[in-house]
DNA sequence: ACAAAAATTGTTATCGGTAACAATTTTGCC
DNA sequence: GGCAAAATTGTTACCGATAACAATTTTTGT
């Protein structure tokens, strides 16, 4: 009863060669018709599961493709994902996840996990790794796509924005407004390497504005929560009105910033104005809503899904693909 | 240059069988202690990466646990999966993720999908699937773990909480402050089904304590958005005051529902109570906080692991653990 | 020193599909 | 009807690791 039904079995319940019925099933139009619904028929009754494992194994295709992302509770990089899923829906290309936390050591470790699957592809997030993720990569010859970011020595394909050059709308918009003592809350240094990147954007452009120089506050290890935010907040009081505004390192953390500022009796954006990045739903349904920056995460998909039906159809192009970012004005300065 | 190094390779350099190099590698006592280092040297100086499709071809176990969730971004569920990860570090079990967007069809055809790939065991979340899921799924005789529910009609072992009876520490604590009159704000029928099993529970907890029927407000298709909850207040505006209380299927939706109730200067909780489900992030940071139901989200990861870790050790028991939920009281009523 | 036990290494067959090639059947045409 | 071309089906070998069993080397005890 365990045995597992093969098509051996089920060319044997129709007197035909086990290679007709793999044909068959694979929809080959060298096989008739009849024979191909025959087979589905009898598959079906059998209860034949296709064992895409010993198809893996003998193709020396696995048909996967390995995806990391930083975090899998993200609205961004979910729809990214839901988007590639999409993009390759009718490819039978599946995608083998793994979360980094955030932490290119953990890339590294999922990444030698993810390999010894044999994926036919990676699409990474993010354009920082470690050594020997780099050589891991390199010495396989796999096809490689960093997303979320534009590595000035990529990997291979790019689909992304840069992250220093996005905060760019942010700073602009606030000196438009008269606000010039900025702070940027973010995590402590060595963790989020995107988030760093958003960080050294705003102090450039605070430097070529002709604002003071941008203070740093630690919210905590990355990635930092709305809670994190929040209590940045309580630990620091009224001491925040030393500046004009909190440009924060994503919408969630300028979410937890503004509540517990409400708490304390701080008016946002009359007294400090505070601002996000990448237009989850918070940013949007708050109230005030929040100033934040939108980055097309489903392009970033679906682009990258398009990017991987190239390499399968063989194109030997390298691709590095720039989305653009835009500023989404809220009531929060 | 492209043809792969395999354990042969390994073995051929060294003067000894492939069947040494794999003892050595998997780390077998049998192998002396000499032998395994050098192989190891030898098998990195080569290049040389497991091939685990093979592996898992030959010995008809794939290391994979097949995990269906209903959407990839929702911190709760994200939690869970995390935890059932971090249980599974030291096994190699590799989780198959795949999001059904909340749909039993769509998850249906998930499994039908992830099934070709041999998982080891199946991990579903909620207790409702198609009759061709549940069939698909006997035939197999495959271990499956259903999570975030009781189902009655069980398909194999169970971690969860009824999503029906959790409600009445919702409606208990509304009831308890003089809020009579209760509006239901969740999904339109047909989609989610825990989230049906909220409003019946929600409905069958208000009739108990003999409080009038319960209103049924419909945001949207599932799973319900923070917009959709801002949508459909927005939608009801003033008319949402012949309610005393807005018990929502989960928090986002209440943070929704509350931020636009600000905005139409509704006052929450002064003129009408708003609860939540989930004891999201943003239940916990909001001004004011969400009143809502915390479930130990990462308790069902870790007691999904270690059931996980039975099964593969042999163990034949059935087992149904039940997580208690509890109430959060906020400042919404 | 020698047999018996223990430790270590080797051989063979195989998991379930499918590529490459071979063989057979059907169809079209004069 | 007979023959070439087209359509369909079949045969054989193999992808890379490892279970099961066999053979060899090393250690131990007397």
């Amino acid at each position: 009863m365990s045995t597992r039904v093969t098509m051996r079995d089920v060319a044997r319940a129709l007197d035909i060669s086990p290679m007709t019925v793999s044909r068959a099933l694979r929809d080959d139009d060298l096989v008739s018709a009849k024979t191909r619904a025959q087979v589905r028929r009898v598959a079906d009754e059998l209860g034949y599961v296709y064992d895409t494992t010993a198809q893996a194994f003998r193709t020396q295709k696995s048909g996967f493709v390995a995806v990391t992302l930083p975090s899998i509770n993200n609205a961004n990089f979910a729809d990214t994902y839901r988007a590639l899923t999409n993009g390759l829906a009718d490819t039978g290309i599946q995608l083998l996840l793994g979360a980094t936390n955030y932490r290119i050591e953990r890339e590294e470790q999922l990444v030698r996990q993810l390999l010894t699957r044999n994926p036919e592809a990676l699409v990474l997030t993010g354009g920082y790794h470690t050594d020997t993720t780099r050589d891991l990569i390199k010495t396989r010859g796999l096809p490689v796509i960093e997303m979320w970011d534009l590595p000035s020595a990529p990997l291979g394909h790019v689909v992304g924005f840069s992250n220093a050059k996005a905060m760019d709308v942010i700073v602009e918009h606030l000196a438009a407004h008269g606000k010039k003592k900025l702070a940027f809350a973010g995590a402590t240094a060595g963790g989020d390497l995107r988030g760093a990147d958003r960080r050294a954007g705003t102090i450039e452009a605070a430097k070529r504005l002709g604002l003071p120089g941008v203070t740093q506050l630690n919210a905590g290890e990355a990635p930092v929560s709305m809670r994190q935010g929040a209590a940045l907040v309580a630990r620091m009081g009224k001491r925040l009105l030393d500046y004009d505004a909190i440009v924060c390192v994503s919408d969630p953390v300028a979410f937890g910033v503004m509540s517990e500022c409400k708490r304390l009796g701080i008016d946002v954006p009359g007294q400090l104005a505070v601002t996000g990045f990448g237009h989850f739903d918070v940013a949007a349904t708050s109230d005030p809503r929040i100033t934040t920056v939108d980055v097309d995460a489903r392009r970033i998909g679906a682009i990258t899904a398009n990017i991987l039906a190239q390499i399968f159809d063989g194109s030997a192009e390298t691709y590095r693909e720039e989305v653009q970012v835009k500023l989404v004005p809220g009531g929060t300065g």
